[in-house]
DNA sequence: TAGATTGTTAATCGATTAACAATC
DNA sequence: TAGATTGTTAATCGATTAACAATC
């Protein structure tokens, strides 16, 4: 069915922003548009984002441009995103708390199905519509219900440790919010989104 | 003082992971380290690391390596947090909550001093610390304590108008956690940190 | 048809790596 | 001294851009 490209991973990175872009374009009653266009929206070149699209098929037509509806299917189906993700939360702080009832994953196609912490004194007490379980039956359940996406928000002294246990339990995604390198083996997928690394990387432009 | 090198933007990025990793290994009680065992924690390959730091100067010496400490302190003048920046949080929802309390800036060099909302309902009540302000008088506040640094936690559809003000205010960097592309002038930094852009990311790999 | 925009190629540009002299 | 590791150069590799034929 698909294509083998070999896809750098930079071009992966760009095409959520894409998909993010088209969403909100036909979200505003847009139906067509053209590389041009969505490259200065995102601040990339009308060249770049054609030779990215076209590492996947043909999505549109000269003359015209891209037709918004199909091209997000597309891209849909090329980030797997065509159906939906089921994920945990591992961390009931404020952090945790903040993932669980977030609204924005849902129409995005994903969503946080189970909450864990390791402290007893919040086990079984409720965030939003979840019940906090123990870390101790996390493997469990995770394995139970083939989960392969989490979401990591405990302190960073704790978060290799409960990251071990998401491998284990065949977890293969991770957006990490420890502030800290995680080791995992090969083929599970880290992404670090620790805010002070992105506020560090700006004051550097805030020069005095 | 300092010299001027022309550092590419992607040099920048990877700063701030160099002394995340430095200062973990300075917790963990080390002084030294190479740039092969610096690049293995990273996945960043010893050679890189090296040429890194070189536009900034000679932090190491040879057949030693580099001074935790000192390699530390040389980092944070580079990035600029060897002083502490004030930040605002913008919007007093679940994620603005999360930012507010959270733990993990004062000793990497920001620190949080307001909270603004644009919901009568929840003006004036606490988090945290912080009485949460109106952002009607946002503008001014943020004139008059001269702050350079925003995290945005407003709906998509707000998020724009309040980007606006914070431009307005001064504010020159935003971290900005709502799903959509900010329009801003030249000078003004904008990191976005969405976090299904990078769930999306990995999601890409996790194909059946 | 005339105008616009794609998909793709070739040229340019920039980033990474390999290698090594210098030196601690 | 012998071993190790830096800072830096040159070579390689990869990403971006410019340009344009194809075509809607």
């Amino acid at each position: 069915m698909d294509r083998i490209p070999i896809v750098p991973d930079i071009v992966v990175g760009r095409l959520p922003l894409y998909l993010r872009a088209l969403q909100r374009m036909a979200q505003e009653g847009q139906s067509i548009t053209s590389s041009q266009e969505l490259g200065e929206r995102l601040g990339i070149s009308a060249a770049q984002i054609r030779k990215d699209l076209s590492l996947f098929g043909e999505f549109g037509k000269q003359g015209t441009g891209y037709q918004i509806d199909y091209l997000v299917e597309k891209l849909r189906q090329i980030l797997h995103v065509d159906k939906i993700w089921d994920m945990v939360v591992v961390g009931a702080g404020d952090v945790g708390r903040a993932l669980s009832r977030y609204q924005g994953f849902t129409d995005r196609g994903f969503r946080v199905v189970m909450v864990f912490d390791k402290d007893p004194k919040i086990i079984g007490s409720q965030i939003g519509s979840f019940q906090i379980q123990s870390t101790d039956t996390m493997i469990q359940a995770i394995r139970e219900n083939c989960i392969l996406v989490a979401m990591l928000a405990v302190p960073a002294d704790q978060a290799q440790e409960a990251a071990d246990k998401l491998v284990e339990a065949g977890v293969k995604a991770i957006l990490n919010y420890a502030p800290i390198n995680l080791g995992v083996p090969e083929g599970v997928y880290v992404q670090n989104t620790d805010p002070v690394t992105y506020l560090l990387r700006m004051s550097y432009y805030l020069a005095s």
